[in-house]
DNA sequence: CTTACCTCCGTAGTCGACTACGGAGTCAAA
DNA sequence: TTTGACTCCGTAGTCGACTACGGAGGTAAG
């Protein structure tokens, strides 16, 4: 779609582009969330943009509240695996995030609320917040 | 609306019904995030529905990636404090909550489309979830 | 009144996710 | 060709969020 720009960045562009740290990034490569590029005969490696697209998905998901190990699993997902095992994969994924989308979608509600009607009645004791989530929800975690 | 049952349980049972550690529990308090109620000379400090549910939410909001530092002040948003404050740091959070939304809902769609077409079309070599993501996100850390 | 199982509370350990450090090598501009 | 900024890589430290430990005391069943 958009031209890819901006490819072979050295390390340090790459994390400063993603604005994370460098060792970081040396860190997810570690754990293999990220592949190191091929080091071409004592020189340094060079990055492209599908790295830096991989950082920030990284990131988000992180900022999502998924670990490093559930985001590898959805990167799996990205590398043309074995199919069954990634539709699998991906439809606990997605009921996962179904989960968290109808977690906050009620959080959202009750602080809309809750900014809405502040101080408009004064005599509201009782927190919204809570309240609204006496309804148990599942045990979801995973 | 559904009747109040259960009130004053001991810590440990407390932490049974939240399916958390006790020691969690004793931390949150350390944290300020949970109140320690008062102990009947030299007895046992007693737990109602309310402890209850604050626990809940504070795993829920856990597991959708706030930390106990940012739920320590949705938190505050309930104890009917300075209306003009709680509003601002309502609205603050509601354009995080809705922000978090947003992004699971693009992993929810590519996740979708992932299961939904995964052994259908063979030849998709490129990664969706991560394409998908390409479109810039501002930086929402906060 | 003993026995088993709690609570209380302070301190210390663990684990995931970074973040820093340091010394040797690389590269580009002046 | 020197200088400054950066890469490489292994190891060690930090930080947030728990989790464990241990000894003194409470409580309820038999």
């Amino acid at each position: 779609m958009s031209g890819s720009q901006n490819t072979s960045m050295t390390i340090g562009s790459l994390a400063n582009a993603a604005e994370i740290n460098v060792e970081t990034i040396r860190y997810y490569q570690r754990l293999g969330l990220m592949t190191e590029p091929e080091k071409p005969l004592g020189g340094i490696r060079r990055y492209n943009d599908d790295a830096l697209a991989r950082l920030r998905f990284i990131r988000r998901a992180r900022w999502l509240g998924f670990s490093l190990e559930e985001i590898g699993e959805l990167l799996k997902l990205e590398d043309g695996t074995h199919c069954d095992e990634a539709k699998a994969l991906g439809g606990r994924k997605l009921g996962n995030v179904r989960d968290k989308i109808r977690s906050l979608q009620q959080i959202e509600g009750v602080l809309d609320q809750l900014v809405e009607e502040c101080c408009t009645q004064k005599d509201n004791v009782s927190c919204p917040l809570i309240a609204s989530l006496h309804e148990g929800f599942e045990t979801v975690t995973q």
